[in-house]
DNA sequence: CTTGTCATGTAAAAGGTTACATGATTAG
DNA sequence: CTAATCATGTAACCTTTTACATGACAAG
């Protein structure tokens, strides 16, 4: 079960949603937890529903049905937090394809990163934009500073991955400089060496 | 096809590799690049034979298979890294959890928090030896020099992580002051501010 | 001679995507 | 009145995991 968790996490400030406001979370590319697509949303709702993690709190408005997260889904949250293992596999694309890039011939190589330094500096915008929407927002601080923190460490990852590509470009300029030093050069606005 | 890049991502440097071997990358939470199960790895394997991808090289040592890539494995990557657009979606639950801890107890987070500390810094380690034994090698340069470049990213990546959960128990500690001063001040002997 | 590592697989179930279909509401 | 957005779903297919089964070889 994982969906699930992803689904009951969004519910867990309290606020109820209806599918279509889910998928808008799950199929944004800047949100780094989770990404699911429309149909099994909609599909997991109503399983979870069934089992009671979730209720209909609300299907006034339009034809929309609204979610909230019930007792028990808040205590499988908990159960999910504290008893199982954090799973730390990752499936990523992007990170794969860096890999084997060498494969290439350097114009081709070069217009890769090059693409994706253009999508990577679109979702630093775009975290930016989030963090100063949460200054707005005067909900429950436990809850947003929480979120504020996340943000932080996607903004930071961020910009380290543009630097970092950034510096890929100068390794391949240069094949016979040390990868090391062009590297640690264009991370050290950013990071310094530990 | 998924898994299947990332096996002929592997075997994409001319070295034949076996079920067993190519199922020790995949299932390193160290890689950060693709996770498969074992028996996932080994039916994948068939098929990619199957369709010519890849080609028993070497059935003699033991009763292992060796795989080695083929002229049509090798113009599938070039397909797939020049015609297919990346993928940016990802799903990691160590993320989800750390979205979702706010829900916890301060005690019970630390606890979680302190945990992936541990994880991580082990990941470190082992991305520092990684880094080490590469230096030992001298394979062609073109591949070493950007495999190289990726451990660096995922050692920087790695180093960040640790910094920012140090800082994230500052947060809880510390109620009342500003989550993006404590962070700011976590981070800076690791990232200036952009 | 037995435990650990190497090595491969099958079958069933769960998780996830894609293509398609449908209709209500809102903005111009 | 027409296009975009909101909103939900079904069916078929693909991908991935889990549980299980098997056996060779090496080291103590």
């Amino acid at each position: 079960v994982a969906l699930r968790h992803a689904i009951l996490s969004a519910l867990s400030r309290g606020i109820p949603k209806n599918g279509y406001e889910l998928n808008a979370v799950f199929n944004d590319n800047d949100e780094r937890a989770w990404n699911a697509s429309p149909s099994q949303v909609y599909s997991e709702l109503t399983k979870m529903e069934k089992v009671g993690l979730i209720e209909v709190s609300d299907r006034t408005e339009r034809r929309a049905t609204s979610y909230a997260i019930t007792e028990a889904g808040r205590a499988e949250i908990e159960r999910w937090l504290t008893q199982d293992e954090p799973d730390h596999t990752i499936r990523d694309d992007v990170t794969m394809r860096l890999l084997t890039m060498w494969t290439l011939d350097d114009t081709t190589a070069r217009h890769l990163i090059e693409a994706e330094i253009t999508f990577q500096r679109r979702r630093e915008r775009a975290l930016r934009n989030k963090l100063q929407t949460f200054e707005q927002l005067a909900e429950d601080t436990r809850v947003w500073r929480n979120r504020r923190a996340v943000h932080i460490l996607w903004l930071t990852q961020t910009t380290t991955t543009i630097a970092w590509l950034e510096g890929l470009i100068d390794v391949l300029e240069n094949p016979e400089s040390s990868v090391d030093d062009t590297l640690a050069a264009a991370l050290s606005p950013h990071v310094l060496p530990a």
